[in-house]
DNA sequence: AGACCTTTCAAACGCCTGTTTGAATCACTA
DNA sequence: TAGTGATTCAAACAGGCGTTTGAAAGGTCT
């Protein structure tokens, strides 16, 4: 019992080190370490911690049932050092366009979705980029600070695109609501994607819901409610009138 | 071996019974049925078939665990038949407002919106309707037929809302696609409402994040989508070009 | 009351999970 | 080459899961 502490804790101290560097000469327990979280983290991205047996894990990597323990002191820690990895490799994910500084606020808001879309629909973007959007939309207790580092950067950028289309005036809560009404349009088709396909014939769903289509209505739909805020703010008054009178 | 099927074989033509009648009267078997049908709803409604363990679902029933076995056959055919006695109690859901012949569309849009994110997050909604959504999002195999009769209508009766809102000439296809934007922004809430919250302040999800709110931004910012709809069909060709000089 | 079928019950079964063990193997130093 | 610590390995462990069992209890007829 004592033992086996004694190993995890030698082993936490090599974790540390692990961070550093991945020499040319990687020795077996780095290489090991590697082979492991290269071979969790695609499935634990596609079917979360409790969807994976470790034992499918050992078997993809080829390595024993025991390295996790080893390696990683239980199948939860392997868990975090994969988010953990994958955030570390985040030049690997696909990337929002840089854009120059002269770029309309339309156009921006065209690249901020479709690099969305394509986040969560393109089957072959990398899965560091996939298991850190599950960890966002599900957060884990453990990795909750990821959204602040991970996420509230590209939140915060959207807003700001968004308040330069919004009218004059607009509140920035108001602007902050709006942004996660194109976050919601962009999530649906990740989270509900069985039932649209369903809902829309199929000729239709092959013909107008790839990425790019996709991403193109996002958008169009997004810039018209910009567009068309101030008409909506006139009609407000009557039509709330009309609305309360139907309540009643 | 043999006689364990004989069992089931019996128990699923008195299933067939239980469709009919739950008299005043009622006899041991049919109580026993409903004890677990009640007792697993509300807990497959919040965690799924696989979050919930049978000891738990006997424990609150307060039957004994063989019961399962005998009255449904196995775990994942009780979890169908919570779903069709949720099906059976539609009366029981979240109903949408019966409006009147002469009610706008504007007003018809509110009040779809406002239902679905009550549906969504309302916890003192029925069981019934919290498991059907749940199916909805995440289609068993065996309950794939749920989405036709449970959700199409109401789809339907949406796109049918916004064919009136949208410029005259607007194709069904694109009608499709706007109703799917606007559940997305009603799914977003219950689908990553963590994320939601750790994005906006405390003080401001407090304030503008409750139902009526909700339901009130997705409501403005639709609409305005329709009334902008056109003005950026204009803008579109100008944009695109710029858009496209922008990828090169 | 006695026979018969239905329904409940406590207990166990077999399986799969994550974890642990202790010995075998490897890599390196003296 | 012998020794030492790091790493791997096959095997087993404990515990939880869904399921099954065979007997007990309940209800209903003649």
């Amino acid at each position: 019992m004592a033992s086996s502490e004694v190993r995890q804790e030698k082993r936490r101290v090599s974790e540390l080190e692990a961070d550093s560097a991945a020499p040319a000469g990687m020795d077996r327990s780095a290489e090991t370490r590697l082979r492991l979280l290269e071979a969790a983290g695609p499935i634990f991205a596609e079917r979360g911690l409790e969807g994976v047996t470790v034992r499918e894990i050992c078997g993809r990597a080829g390595v024993n049932i025991a390295a996790i323990h080893y390696h990683f002191g239980d199948k939860g820690r392997l868990y975090i050092a994969a988010v953990k990895y994958a955030r570390e490799r985040r030049a690997e994910r696909y990337p929002f366009p840089n854009w120059g500084e002269d770029v309309s606020p339309e156009i921006r808001l065209r690249g901020f979705i479709e690099t969305i879309v394509r986040r969560m629909l393109e089957p072959d973007v990398p899965w560091q980029t996939r298991l850190l959007m599950r960890e966002v939309l599900r957060p884990t207790d453990a990795c909750r600070a990821l959204v602040e580092d991970y996420f509230r950067p590209d939140f915060e950028s959207l807003v700001s695109i968004i308040e330069n289309l919004m009218p004059d005036g607009t509140t920035a809560r108001c602007c902050r609501q709006t942004a996660l009404s194109v976050l919601g349009q962009c999530l649906l088709y990740r989270i509900a994607g069985d039932i649209v396909r369903q809902l829309v014939t199929d000729a239709e769903y092959r013909r107008g819901y790839e990425i790019e289509s996709l991403a193109d209505h996002i958008w169009r739909f997004s810039l018209a409610a910009c567009r068309g805020w101030e008409e909506v703010e006139r009609e407000a008054q009557r039509i709330r009138k009309e609305w309360e009178s139907q309540q009643a």
